[in-house]
DNA sequence: CTTGACCTTGGAGCATACTCCAAGGCTTAA
DNA sequence: TTAAGCCTTGGAGTATGCTCCAAGGTCAAG
């Protein structure tokens, strides 16, 4: 299949598929290009693709989902290698969620001083 | 006061300053420099910095508190105009922890899958 | 007069994840 | 033959919030 199938398919564009080819993300062989010098996918790209797509869902980084596949190949990927990995970005996120937490409860602050009088609410907001 | 001595006091970086100058954050017109071209503070300016720096940890970008300032000098804020931004970006913080938490029940989902027989616990990873 | 500590500017670079462009080649059908 | 529609590359641009650099001016102390 050619580039533009392959965006079809999976949803990425091809400008995005030619970008993760170029950060090494998904290798393709020179020997996978066809006499035109077209790129030539195999169909089991898209269920990598699939993956990726579903570890972005989850947050991680293109560079983390690298990570992951230097631990085994995506599509086996293995519970033993990549457990850590997944633990550490659980602990991430789960600092994000904290500081946004944090973030909404100094807003609502803000908010009820500013049902009262008003004025100088700011000035009222420490910290 | 000097650009150093209000580093030195706000705690952001004399280069932060100057960046904020540049986007249009802090005001410091022509004649607020000195003979030698020396950026000249008055110490009010660390009241705005402060503030500068609670909107920030509420979650406000640079751009955001460029629109509070439009709305009324930042160190005269008022609820009335201010509000409508405010409830805003507790919104948007809203759907960032619900898009987190999102994230993270997967994560989760995926990590009991792990604790299992493993193997291909991405394979049933689906959605 | 020199040294060190301040200040100035414009511009480049970083990280992230793309997107878009120009200039050109290949393929296929009418 | 020509036009449409596919593909190629390198490089620039986007947004965010800075940081760092070079080259140079200024100022106060010794």
């Amino acid at each position: 299949m050619q580039i533009g199938e392959i965006a079809k398919q999976s949803g990425f564009s091809k400008d995005t598929l030619r970008y993760y080819e170029k950060i090494g993300l998904i290798l393709l062989s020179k020997q996978q290009r066809g006499d035109n010098n077209y790129r030539i996918y195999d169909g089991r790209i898209l269920q990598e693709l699939s993956l990726i797509k579903r570890l972005k869902s989850v947050g991680f980084t293109l560079n983390e989902i690298k990570d992951l596949k230097r631990m085994g190949t995506l599509d086996m990927i293995s519970c033993g290698t990549v457990g850590p990995l997944v633990k550490e970005k659980l602990t991430k996120i789960e600092a994000q969620l904290v500081e946004l937490q944090e973030q909404k409860r100094k807003l609502l602050l803000l908010m009820q001083a500013c049902t009262g009088d008003c004025g100088a609410a700011f000035e009222g907001f420490k910290e």
